[in-house]
RNA sequence: GCGCUCGUAGCUCAGAUGGAUAGAGUAUUGGUUUCCGAAGCCAAGGGUCGUGGGUUCGACUCCCGCCGAGCGCACCA
């Protein structure tokens, strides 16, 4: 006999046969459970009764009377009530909720993984910066956003690989190798030479030092060897972008933060990926030649105005390997791909998928999915600090971690809701960090170790705890919601919001707090303080296995 | 002007698929430890969910108008 511990889907199904028995002819309503935000309305609800009452012509009272003399025998089932206009409210049995701490304890870090994903091959393709300069707090999110959603598909039972994509062509890295090879000549920002498009920050000095060192560079899997030669821009080029890769591979590093898959925009162009698409897309008849470019009929697929794909001199605009980069995607067997990118980038949402649609090939519209962070505002002394990437003002990635720590940066960016425009206070994150939550949910953690360790006995003994003893409304609570954990997973993972897990952590942590408080665990009776003792235990691995969803370390002490 | 996202307590933010009396944290005020970690706990005050309509048994949630904020509107990426 297996252990019920999915109530929502075990009543879902109770309510199911109930609905064949009172209704035969609308079994297709669909079945809701949900948990009520008050107690006295049971541990579940069901609103079926009145979903039903207008079709069947009755009181949704009644039917609630009905549907609940036909719902099946279950152990799980304590009290049915009936209120408010015809809510059914379940309360579910202390033995059933019981059971749940063992299950936690055998699964350890598996418990709250599920399966809905299938396996399916999903691709979250984040960060993606250009190397052209330092990652910052708007990278940071997108790094802490991607990187928690990949960490939630994972546990929702998806088979999740991570992208970062890089623009090594092109126009901005034109500016990049100028701006380096001038600084090797000795030309300061500063000058009024100095070009407009040029980029200004201090490290610009620093890769053109290195190049003339003749240092070597390791970065994805290339070796780049600076041959101090300042006239040779292909050189310094190839310098730069490996440069700049490495500092932000570093930075992710330290941001615990890692990819499985890099890709490169120049070999998009070196593969012939790009020419390919532009000739299966002049094939498919969504182009047009027009004052000597050519355009595609992004207006075709519901983009505002045409996208012009070849440009006058020749060259490609950039939403042309965009469209052959997302080919790749698709044709790679992806059956899932999500882009997670800041809300500037929005615009190309339409002309990527117009792309895709107008070559025909089957991907299915509104493919790809994208999660877009909305912008990071960043205070320091009260000031809004502006980010500009070629004037060199700049909040890193890597001053963060270092003011703010690591666990922190990464709670704080990654428990918002991405459409949400996040205020990133230095002073206060600096200050007054045990403010944060983070330290909340680490404490209870600790908290919980230390009662352990005090207990020094061997924690297999928990497994054989009789769990009866936890029946005060403190376990139930924290039960319950030891139970909920598994569906805030799933839900994370549908709902492509990894922040649910970091309020889910916070409530959690409260629950245990107040049980803590008001109870002690290192009693004389033997059986009590086993099961007491199981449930904290319990407690913690699901902490734990929360915080790994949010890439934070969970502390036995603080 | 057009498009996308948003507007919830003084501040920072949750409220998936419409549900019952809209919730946390913080700040403010008061209480709490001879006893397992007080980075904690308990309690109080604080709201016309931007605004005006609509849809229905029921709207913070869906639809429309208006006001306000951010971000886009290149033959840059």
């Amino acid at each position: 006999m297996s252990v019920v511990l999915n109530f929502k889907s075990h009543l879902s199904e109770l309510f199911a046969q109930a609905l064949r028995e009172v209704a035969p002819d609308f079994t297709q309503t669909e079945i809701l459970i949900e948990r009520p935000k008050l107690a006295t309305h049971g541990d579940y609800s069901c609103n079926l009764a009145m979903q039903l009452a207008k079709p069947l012509r009755k009181s949704p009272r009644d039917i609630a009377q009905l549907l609940i003399a036909a719902l099946p025998k279950s152990d799980v089932v304590g009290k049915v009530e009936i209120a408010g206009a015809g809510f059914i409210n379940v309360f579910v049995t202390t033995a059933a909720k019981q059971k749940v701490v063992h299950a936690v304890l055998q699964a350890g870090e598996t418990y709250g993984r599920g399966a809905v994903g299938a396996k399916r091959k999903v691709q979250v393709e984040f960060v993606s910066a250009n190397p052209t300069g330092p990652l910052h707090v708007g990278h940071g999110r997108g790094a802490a956003v991607g990187d928690c959603l990949c960490n939630v598909l994972d546990a929702a039972g998806w088979d999740v690989t991570r992208e970062f994509y890089y623009n090594d062509a092109g126009v901005q890295i034109d500016n990049l190798t100028l701006s380096v090879q001038l600084r090797c000549k000795g030309v300061t920002p500063d000058d009024p030479s100095w070009p407009e498009a040029g980029y200004r920050g201090d490290y610009i000095a620093d890769v053109a030092q290195a190049f003339i060192a003749k240092e070597k560079v390791d970065a994805d899997d290339q070796h780049v060897q600076a041959s101090g030669d300042v006239n040779d821009a292909e050189a310094i080029r190839h310098f730069a972008v490996a440069y700049l890769r490495r500092e932000q591979d570093l930075d992710l590093r330290a941001f615990r933060v890692e990819f499985d898959v890099f890709s490169l925009e120049s070999a998009l162009y070196s593969e012939g990926k790009v020419a390919a698409t532009v000739e299966n897309l002049i094939a498919s008849g969504h182009t047009y030649e027009q004052e000597g470019a050519l355009w595609l009929r992004t207006t075709d697929f519901g983009d505002d105005k045409d996208r012009v794909m070849r440009k006058t001199d020749g060259g490609y605009t950039y939403f042309v390997p965009d469209v052959a980069y997302h080919l790749g995607k698709w044709q790679r067997g992806f059956q899932r791909v999500i882009n997670e990118q800041g809300a500037d980038h929005h615009s190309t949402i339409t002309r990527v998928r117009a792309g895709l649609q107008a070559l025909n090939v089957g991907i299915p519209q509104g493919w790809p999915d994208y999660v877009l962070h909305q912008m990071v505002t960043v205070l320091k002394n009260g000031e809004e600090v502006k980010i500009s990437k070629r004037a060199g003002s700049y909040v890193t990635l890597r001053d963060l971690i270092e003011e703010v720590g690591c666990d922190a940066t990464r709670y704080f960016l990654a428990a918002r809701h991405p459409d949400s425009q996040l205020v990133f206070d230095i002073d206060l994150a600096k200050s007054k960090s045990n403010d944060n939550p983070v330290y909340y949910i680490q404490y209870a953690h600790a908290r919980i170790n230390a009662v352990l360790t005090q207990w020094a006995c061997n924690p297999e003994a928990l497994h054989t705890a009789n769990v009866n003893f936890l029946d005060s409304e403190y376990e139930t609570t924290l039960l319950q919601k030891i139970i909920d954990y598994p569906q805030v997973v799933e839900t994370s993972a549908q709902e492509l919001a990894p922040h649910l897990v970091a309020f889910y952590l916070k409530e959690l942590a409260a629950d245990f707090h107040s049980y803590y408080n008001a109870s002690r665990f290192l009693v004389d009776d033997d059986a009590v303080k086993c099961a007491r003792l199981a449930l904290i235990a319990a407690t913690a691995q699901v902490i734990r296995n929360g915080l790994a969803l949010l890439g934070v370390s969970a502390p036995t002490q603080m």
